[in-house]
DNA sequence: GCGGATT
C-alpha cells in the first residue's frame, strides 16, 4: 500500500518537475548572476548557530582551503592523507584512514574534493571509475559530524546514542553498493565515535530500526525505496531534522528519471535546505549534460565546486584497460565465443602464472548480460560445464531477482574469490569494487554508453590492469558504432566460434560443442525466457526482424529445437508490424512466467518511463575560450564538451 | 517482454 501511495506521488512529482523546471531554471540562472559578486562572503555556516571554539576551528579550515584553492597554481593542495590535519581533520579520522585502511597518497579525486567538502561547498564531482570517490565523500562528511557533534555537546560521546538526530545521509542506486559504502563508511569511523547505519530494502527492517535505536545513527547509507519507508514512517524512530548534508553517490543514476521522482519525494521529508543549510555532494565517473541541468536542483549554484578529474576531451574509461569488440557471426555464436575466450584466458593465466610474473593474476570476470533471463541461461550453461570440469572457475550470478540473502552471498563470494566469473545484470554495473577483476565481458549491445563506461569500470580499480571485451552479433554492430562513439575499442578476430558457421557443415570448435551440449541439457524454461526476453526492450536500437530471424537460428543449430518457442498474440501485437518467423500460441495455454530463485513478484513495474537508449547530441563546437555567468553554465557546458567532441562524426574504431 | 529501487 505504501507502493503505491509513493508511486502516485511521484508520478505527481514528475509532472510537477516537468510543469515547472524551465521557468524555475531561469530564475535560478538570473538569481546567481546577481548574488554571483557576493559568493565569497557567503558560507552556508555563517547563517548556522555555533560555538565559537567551533566556528574558530571551522573558519580555519575553511581559509586553509580558500588560501589553496584561491592561489592555485602557487601552492600545491594537500596530496597525503597525513597532511589532512592541516585542513582540521582529526587525528583518529587520519589515523584510520593511514593505519586502518592503509593509504597514503590520496588519489586526484580526493586530493580535488576534500578541501571544498570539509569548507562545506556543495561538490558536484566526475573522476574515472576505481579512483577512489567513496573516500573522497566519506572523509569530509565524517569530520564535518565531528565538528557537529562536538559544537553542541563537547561531551557528546558519552550521550545516550540517538536515531533521531542523523547528521547526514549518503544514498546509492543499489543495494549491494550502499552495502559496501556502508562498510568502508564503518572502517573509516572506526574509533571516531561516528556511528554508521545502513537502510536497504530486502533486508528485516525490524531489525536495522532496533540496531540503529540501539546504537544511534549519524550517518546512514541508504537506497531510496528504503529510506522512504523510513522517513515517511513516523513511528520508525529515524528521524534527520538537522540533516547537515547529503551525498548522492552515481549521481547521474540518481537523477534519471524513475529515481529522480523519488529523491524528489525524499527531499520533501527532509528539513528544507532554506531553514537547515544543507551541503549535497554529486559523485560519479559520468555525469552527462542533461543530468547537470536537473543537479541545479540540489546543488547551491553560489556556492559549489566543479571538479573533473577526467579531461573535457577524454572519455572516463583507463588508458589501462584495453577494449575490444567480439563481432559473432549470429546469436548462436555468442555463448561458444565466450567459453572460447573464457578457456584460453584460463590457460593464458596458468602460464603466466608459471612464468612467475608478479603481475598475473589468476582469471576473474564480470560478465555483463542485458536481461536476467540471459543471466541465468549463461548461468546455468557454465555451470553445467563445471560440473563436468571441476578445474574450472566457480559462477556466481547476481540479479534483481535473487532474494536480498542470496544477493549479499553470491557478491561476497565474488568479491573473496581468486578466481571466478559473475554473471550479472546491470545491478552490478555501478560502483562495485570487487577486487581482481581481471576481465569485464559484455554480451550484447549495452544500454548506453554511460553503461559501458561504469561495467567496464568493474576492472582496472585502483591502478590495477584489466581487459576489456563486447561480444556482438553483427547485426549489432551498427549500432554499437553510433552507441559508442569516440572509445578506443579495437576488433577481436581470434576466436574461432565467434565466426564459424554452422550451416556450411564444416567442423565445429570444442567450444561450440560444448555450449550446445549443455543447451539441450538446460530446462525448457530457461531456453525459452532467454529467447523471449531478448525480444523485449534490452537490444533496443537493433532491427526486430533480425532479432527474430537470428534467435530462430540459434533455437534449431544450437539448442536443437524444431521450432522457436511461442509468445503470446499479446507480444506479438506489441511489436512492429510485419514480424515473420514467431511462434504464435493461443492467450489461453500460456505458460506460468518466472523461473529460479525469485523474490516474489509485486505486479507491474512498468519501465516505459525510463528513456532508455542513445542520448542526444547537443552544444556547441567553440575554439574560442569562452565565459560562463556562473559556474553552473560552466559545469554544463564541460559536461557537454564531452558529447560535442564524441559526437556523430567521431570516426569508428571498430 | 524490457537493468534497478520498500513493504
Amino acid at each position: 500500500m505504501m507502493k503505491t501511495g509513493l508511486l502516485r506521488h511521484a508520478a505527481a512529482a514528475r509532472l510537477a518537475v516537468a510543469a515547472v523546471r524551465p521557468a524555475q531554471l531561469s530564475s535560478i540562472r538570473a538569481s546567481s548572476a546577481v548574488l554571483s559578486a557576493s559568493r565569497a562572503s557567503s558560507s552556508p555556516l555563517a547563517c548556522r548557530p555555533a560555538a565559537p571554539a567551533v566556528l574558530a576551528r571551522f573558519y580555519s579550515a575553511a581559509s586553509a582551503s580558500a588560501a589553496a584553492s584561491s592561489s592555485a597554481g602557487s601552492s600545491e593542495p594537500i596530496t597525503r592523507f597525513t597532511d589532512l590535519p592541516k585542513l582540521g581533520v582529526s587525528d583518529s579520522l587520519v589515523r584510520s584512514i593511514t593505519q586502518g585502511m592503509g593509504y597514503e597518497n590520496m588519489t586526484p579525486i580526493q586530493s580535488m574534493t576534500i578541501n571544498a567538502a570539509l569548507a562545506g561547498k556543495d561538490v558536484v564531482a566526475q573522476a574515472k571509475t576505481g579512483t577512489g570517490k567513496t573516500l573522497a565523500f566519506l572523509t569530509p562528511i565524517v569530520q564535518r559530524i565531528l565538528n557537529r557533534l562536538q559544537e553542541e555537546d563537547s561531551n557528546w560521546r558519552r550521550r545516550r546514542p540517538d536515531a533521531r538526530d542523523i547528521q547526514a545521509i549518503v544514498v546509492s542506486p543499489t543495494r549491494e553498493l550502499a552495502e559496501q559504502i556502508s562498510a568502508e563508511a564503518k572502517r573509516l569511523c572506526q574509533g571516531t565515535g561516528v556511528v554508521v547505519q545502513t537502510a536497504v530494502g530486502g533486508t528485516m527492517k525490524r531489525m536495522m530500526l532496533h540496531k540503529a535505536r540501539r546504537e544511534g545513527c549519524h550517518l546512514l547509507v541508504a537506497t531510496p525505496g528504503r529510506l522512504y519507508d523510513l522517513l515517511s514512517d513516523p513511528e520508525s524512530g529515524i528521524a534527520a531534522p538537522r540533516l547537515a548534508a547529503l551525498v548522492l553517490d552515481e549521481a547521474d543514476r540518481m537523477l534519471e528519471v524513475g529515481f529522480a521522482a523519488e529523491l524528489e519525494q525524499i527531499t520533501e521529508l527532509l528539513p528544507s535546505r532554506s531553514e537547515v543549510p544543507r551541503q549535497t555532494l554529486l559523485y560519479s565517473a559520468t555525469l552527462p549534460k542533461d543530468v547537470v541541468g536537473i543537479a541545479r536542483r540540489y546543488i547551491d549554484p553560489k556556492n559549489f565546486e566543479f571538479v573533473q578529474t577526467v579531461r573535457a576531451d577524454e572519455t572516463p574509461t583507463h588508458e589501462r584497460v584495453p577494449q575490444y569488440i567480439v563481432p559473432c557471426r549470429g546469436f548462436q555464436n555468442i555463448a561458444p565465443a565466450v567459453l572460447e575466450f573464457v578457456r584460453n584466458e584460463l590457460v593464458a593465466a596458468k602460464e603466466a602464472a608459471k612464468e612467475e610474473n608478479p603481475e598475473a593474476l589468476p582469471f576473474k570476470a564480470v560478465v555483463f548480460l542485458p536481461t536476467t533471463a540471459a543471466v541465468l541461461f549463461y548461468t546455468y550453461l557454465f555451470q553445467r560445464i563445471r560440473f563436468h570440469d571441476r578445474r574450472f572457475p566457480r559462477i556466481y550470478d547476481m540479479h534483481s531477482k535473487l532474494t536480498q540473502a542470496t544477493r549479499t552471498k553470491n557478491s561476497e563470494a565474488f568479491r573473496n574469490a581468486q578466481s571466478a566469473i559473475l554473471f550479472s545484470s546491470d545491478v552490478a554495473a555501478r560502483g562495485m569494487d570487487f577486487p581482481n577483476v581481471t576481465h569485464v565481458l559484455q554480451v550484447h549491445l549495452p544500454q548506453d554508453r554511460d553503461i559501458y563506461i561504469h561495467r567496464i569500470g568493474r576492472t582496472g580499480r585502483a591502478g590495477k590492469g584489466g581487459q576489456a571485451y563486447l561480444f556482438v552479433s553483427n547485426i549489432e554492430i551498427n549500432t554499437a558504432r553510433r552507441r559508442l562513439p569516440g572509445l578506443p575499442i579495437q576488433r577481436c578476430t581470434s576466436i574461432e566460434s565467434a565466426e564459424v558457421d554452422v550451416s556450411d557443415g564444416a567442423a565445429l570448435p570444442p567450444a561450440f560443442q560444448e555450449i550446445r551440449e549443455a543447451s539441450s541439457m538446460a530446462p525448457h524454461e530457461v531456453l525459452k525466457n532467454m529467447y523471449t526476453s531478448l525480444l523485449g526492450n534490452s537490444l533496443k536500437g537493433v532491427d526486430v526482424q533480425s532479432i527474430v530471424d537470428e534467435l530462430n537460428e540459434m533455437t534449431k543449430h544450437q539448442w536443437g529445437m524444431d521450432e522457436p518457442p511461442a509468445v503470446s498474440r499479446r507480444f506479438l501485437d506489441s511489436l512492429p508490424r510485419g514480424i515473420s518467423g514467431l511462434n504464435v500460441m493461443s492467450e489461453s495455454h500460456r505458460s506460468p512466467r518466472g523461473v529460479g530463485d525469485r523474490r516474489g513478484g509485486f505486479g507491474d513495474r512498468g519501465f516505459g518511463d525510463r528513456g532508455f537508449g542513445d542520448r542526444g547530441f547537443g552544444g556547441r563546437r567553440d575554439s574560442q575560450p569562452r565565459r560562463f555567468k556562473d559556474d553552473f553554465e560552466r559545469m554544463e557546458y564541460m559536461a557537454g564538451q564531452k558529447k560535442d567532441r564524441r559526437g556523430p562524426r567521431a570516426q569508428p574504431t571498430f
